[in-house]
DNA sequence: GCCGTTTTCGGCCCGACTGTTTTCAGTCG
């Protein structure tokens, strides 16, 4: 059982829980002990060794003990007990936005319906509107999200949005009354999925700005608008936030729309210890409580109260006071990171994934930039299933400032790509040497993009490949194999010696399919120990690998190569999606193969055949 | 249910917006 499914069986007993009406905080137990193992990014190496597993910051005895059962048994009698007491699909509710447990809870007690398609009959009939607590409006928009949710599954790839985030960000930057903008949220921390996207604005004019914006040409329809903070859906069908605020504000907010839950809570953890609240808009000193007779929170008063009625004669034991430190002024978003002893943290490290640590010791690395890169390497051109020529792709990344390009067609076995034969691919590597004769300060390598076969073996044999400069190897057929065959079979094509690198190597599609299954940190040590790079492959379909698997491999010693696989000339530009990955994946410039300037690569090629 | 510079009990992030109700609960991020 992997990590992502215990994880997926932890958010299911918090949504069950929530229904039942159990105490919140057991419910976020549950959902931070989800969070926790998926982001965890340690290996564990026996999910039955309950004492490690209660060893992960947010898992305590109890769930370390279920997932115990889980990773034994393949099942959890908790949670099947919980489930007896709900119909099936009642937990799909929970993607209609606006609907929460209690309104869920309401819906399946008072109208029975506990399914998207019930729902929506009972929306049609107008006995949503009928229960307390709801009403027309809330029935009309529950019935429209139901609607577009068969549309679009409210979740699209970053390069999918990137367009139209960037144009919208352009757009507020251009107007006179912007006087700071920025894409924040999921996007500024580079997830290769995001829900929706954050703009926040500085302004001194709220008003003008979010007219401006709601009434924006992209704007489909605006799902809540107030003083300070409006949604709308644009006409792609994503959800998009701007938040308004003052340039003092500014980078509290900034912070605060960056990092996720969990950072956002290390940030204001830090805050409390030093004597201070953070919110999106100021640190500022713990308010002090009863101050000017005013009286304690209703839920103090009355823990208070059964206290003393336990024990009259002794009062409350008081809190120990923190004497707060000097709040410093925070211009920007480094100034607010200084003011809790941190390091200024990427945006892209903002998932709490040993970040504070890392900064806390000033050792965060330093990022790999876009400039960094000096070629690239697995690119299609027409003689497979790319549309355009060699010398067009190889103008384009010359135009990118590139000082290498590496072209990999398919092999024979990608059929229905146009791969190429022996005879083919031998002529391109002949036109390709003919070309860098023409060149000044660029060179094109001949590669190929080679099938991986079923039991592991290539496409090629040897001879061919050894004519070549490069050989990505990459599987696209028999995805189903168990995680043994599959492991073995990438390992055994690994070893071959004219293999220089492995190409997305999880076969994930973003939003469309799994990755194979497979024994990855296997397919690391096998990568570090015969000397294969792993590719990064930049397409926004595949960003694969995943980000969170780069410090493992980074560890291990296992080099990555930022591949754009690109099929025409712009999609070269997918390479900046790669970058964001690759830092993500806190990965340096001296990780990545293709910082290497042209001379370097040239060598660190003919190394990897003679070893 | 988890956690501990508030340390074995008592707190657990917190503010914005909506809709329904008329002062606030529910949801979201």
């Amino acid at each position: 059982m992997t990590k992502s499914e215990i994880a997926g069986i932890l958010e299911q007993i918090a949504a069950l829980l929530e229904l039942k009406g159990e105490n919140p905080f057991k419910v976020r137990a549950y959902t931070n002990a989800a969070r926790a193992i998926e982001t965890f990014g340690g290996n564990i190496p026996d999910l039955q060794d309950e004492e490690a597993v209660a060893k992960i910051p947010g898992i305590g005895k109890s769930i370390a003990l279920k997932i115990k059962e889980l990773a034994a048994t393949g099942s959890l009698k908790y949670l099947e007990d919980l489930r007896a007491q709900f119909p099936e699909a009642i937990l799909e509710l929970f993607s209609i936005p606006g609907l929460g447990a209690k309104k869920i809870k309401a819906l399946y007690e008072r109208l029975r319906v506990s399914s998207i398609e019930q729902l929506h009959q009972a929306c049609e009939a107008g006995r949503v509107a009928e229960l307390p607590g709801f009403g027309e409006t809330t029935q009309a928009k529950i019935c429209k999200a139901i609607e577009e949710r068969t549309r679009h599954a409210g979740y699209f790839q970053f390069g999918e949005i990137a367009h139209e985030a960037e144009a919208l960000r352009n757009d507020l930057a251009g107007h006179p009354d912007t006087l700071q903008v920025d894409i924040a949220g999921s996007y500024r921390r580079r997830k290769e999925i995001v829900h929706d996207v954050d703009l926040l604005v500085a302004t001194k004019t709220p008003e003008t700005i979010t007219k401006f914006f709601v009434s924006h040409s992209l704007v489909g329809s605006i799902i809540a608008q107030g003083p300070t903070k409006s949604s709308v859906r644009l006409r792609s069908g994503v959800q998009c936030d701007l938040r308004v605020v003052s340039t003092a504000e500014y980078p509290f907010a900034l912070a605060y729309f960056t990092g996720n839950k969990e950072h956002n809570i290390g940030l204001r953890s830090r805050a409390l210890k030093r004597g201070w609240t953070l919110n999106e808009y100021r640190l500022a000193p713990i308010p002090v409580e009863g101050r000017g007779g005013s009286p304690e929170p209703p839920a103090v008063r009355r823990r208070a109260g059964r206290l003393r009625s336990i024990a009259p004669t002794t009062s409350p034991k008081p809190k120990k006071k923190i004497r707060p430190k000097k709040i410093p002024k925070v211009q920007d978003e480094a100034g607010l990171y200084r003011a809790v002893d941190l390091d200024f943290i990427p945006p892209e490290l903002r998932e709490n994934w040993g970040e504070f640590e890392a900064a806390e010791k000033h050792a965060l690395p330093k990022l790999i930039e876009k400039e960094n890169l000096r070629g690239t390497f697995h690119c299609h051109t027409l003689a497979s299933d790319g549309h355009n020529s060699l010398e067009e792709m190889a103008e384009a990344a010359q135009a990118l400032g590139l000082e290498y390009l590496g072209i990999a067609d398919h092999s024979h076995s990608q059929i229905q790509a146009h791969g190429l034969d022996e005879k083919k691919l031998l002529a391109q590597v002949a036109v390709i040497r003919k070309l860098n004769k023409k060149f000044d300060g660029f060179r094109l390598f001949a590669g190929v993009e080679c099938d991986i076969l079923r039991d592991g073996s290539l496409d090629f044999p040897d001879e061919v490949l050894s004519q070549l400069d490069f050989v990505v190897a990459s599987v696209h057929s028999a995805l189903g194999l168990s995680e043994a065959d599959m492991t073995r079979r990438m390992i055994r094509a690994m070893e071959n010696p004219f293999v220089t690198m492995l190409a997305h190597p999880t076969g994930r599609l973003l939003l469309k399919r799994e990755p194979y299954k497979i024994n990855f940190p296997k397919i690391l040590d096998a990568a570090a120990r015969i000397g294969t790079w792993i590719e990064l492959n930049a397409a926004p379909k595949r960003l694969d690998l995943d980000w969170r698997w780069w410090p493992m491999a980074k560890q291990k010693g296992v080099k990555c190569v930022i591949n754009p696989d690109a099929h025409r000339t712009e999609r070269l530009q997918d390479l900046w999606f790669g970058i964001g990955i690759a830092r993500k994946g806190w990965l340096t410039k001296d990780d990545v193969m293709n910082c290497f300037p042209l001379e370097k690569i040239e060598n660190a090629l003919a190394g990897k055949r003679r070893s």
